[in-house]
DNA sequence: AGAGTTTGTTACGCTTTTGTGACAATAAGG
DNA sequence: CCTTATTGTCACAAAAGCGTAACAAACTCT
């Protein structure tokens, strides 16, 4: 995996020389301002494959910084991830409307951070995933978001289709519906077991449709697995 | 599904004991200690799958005691999430650097702790153990949860299914019934030892019904064994 | 703003699972 | 061979788990 480029904006020295040697850890490489000045000087120098932005910062805030980079044609698309020591859902949805492409929250794990980072990298394209996953004659293509069996397309909604996603690069594992809800909705959402019932139900529905009866398969007591076995 | 061993240093005596309480509830074993030193015996003594540390501790601090673990290879894998009063969220992150695995914030559900814990354990690894158990012709797939006799799949139910992967995987050893009621249904689970018999007889049948006969025999006055032998 | 989608939640009914008591069958020991 | 302790088997009721529909909130797209 060729290195990226990050750019670290944060003030608090603590935080950012952590972020640093976190991102060495994994691999990227990182430049590092401590307000958005600074930042902007390292941009004009050269462009990285994406920002990590706190939230607040001295001068202009981390994000009024960003609105002001997501006009701009030449730095709108660098994806952005919004630090915040807030958890709050305000904040997390100011951060969103004005374009940043995730948003974590402190305290979080290198762990998570790296994970994230990748995440967004691959959406925005810079990391090229496995476009097509194909199992038997069901094929999902991730880059034209399609998912189709043999040679006809099947109309899933977006949850649907991250859950097909997962269960088609992770298929004959069984998996409880709190890890469905960790990798499939995220960690650190608010959601009620049952409701992955009805979206399998809803996955089921269409794929019966197609006269695929058998593919997602209740483990009684524990989960869920998608396979073709069986 | 064996049950993790999870050390809490906590030297509050009314949230230590609310932990060990939500543990037990969840089916961890659980070691309590109030500070460093005292954790450090018990360390000494048995690897816990997981520490749950809080971040104040009287003489050595907790992030203290955290820091020197991760630099000692018999200690460094064991994953710790750390316990923090609100209002330090600075502090946490600096916790990051000792490479806590997750944090919490008092107070905090037991909900949330154990679906933590089980992540933690999760993503360290630790939950899963040996995927697959052969035995002769017999395979048990826990990650699949499949059990497979040659190339046939037997229908089981869960406490089947859990009774025969604790047989499989300690073959050929006599167990009294209470000991299967622990190590199979659980500690703290009240049952008429009795009900083992029946569960027994039904694994015996669905073996059986698949040309096994003496898989699981009786000990009189003991209790039974798993074994491919006689 | 409004129509149509998508998504999460809840409630209800059905099926499977599970624990238990009753009784039959079997083993042990004199 | 008879008595007693232990285990095997069955049937049943309670509980748990799951599927499904219906509803409401949130989101999209024009």
């Amino acid at each position: 995996m060729s290195s990226f480029n990050i750019l670290v904006v944060e003030d608090e020295d603590a935080i950012r020389e952590m972020l640093v040697m976190v991102l060495d850890q994994a691999n990227f490489a990182s430049i590092a301002a401590t307000d958005a000045e600074e930042a902007q000087k390292l941009l004009d120098d050269k462009i990285p494959d994406l920002i990590l932005l706190d939230w607040m910062l001295p001068g202009i805030s981390g994000v009024e910084w960003a609105r002001r980079l997501k006009k701009e044609s030449v730095y709108k698309d660098i994806p952005i991830i919004l630090l915040t020591a807030r958890g709050e859902e305000e904040d997390k949805i100011r951060g969103l409307e004005i374009g940043a492409d995730d948003y974590m929250t402190k305290p979080f794990s290198p762990k998570e951070l790296i994970a994230r980072i990748r995440a967004v990298l691959r959406r925005s394209g810079k990391i090229q995933g496995q476009a097509q996953i194909i199992l038997g004659d069901l094929t999902l293509d991730t880059e034209q978001h399609r998912l189709t069996i043999g040679n006809k397309q099947l109309e899933v909604s977006p949850t649907e289709f991250r859950l097909m996603h997962f269960f088609m690069t992770h298929a004959d594992k069984v998996y409880t519906r709190t890890q469905l809800l960790d990798q499939v909705w995220g960690r650190n959402v608010y959601i009620e077991e049952r409701t992955i019932d009805v979206h399998i139900r809803r996955l089921r529905k269409i794929l019966e449709e197609h006269g695929r009866e058998d593919l997602v398969q209740t483990v009684r007591g524990f989960g869920y697995r998608f396979s073709l076995a069986e």
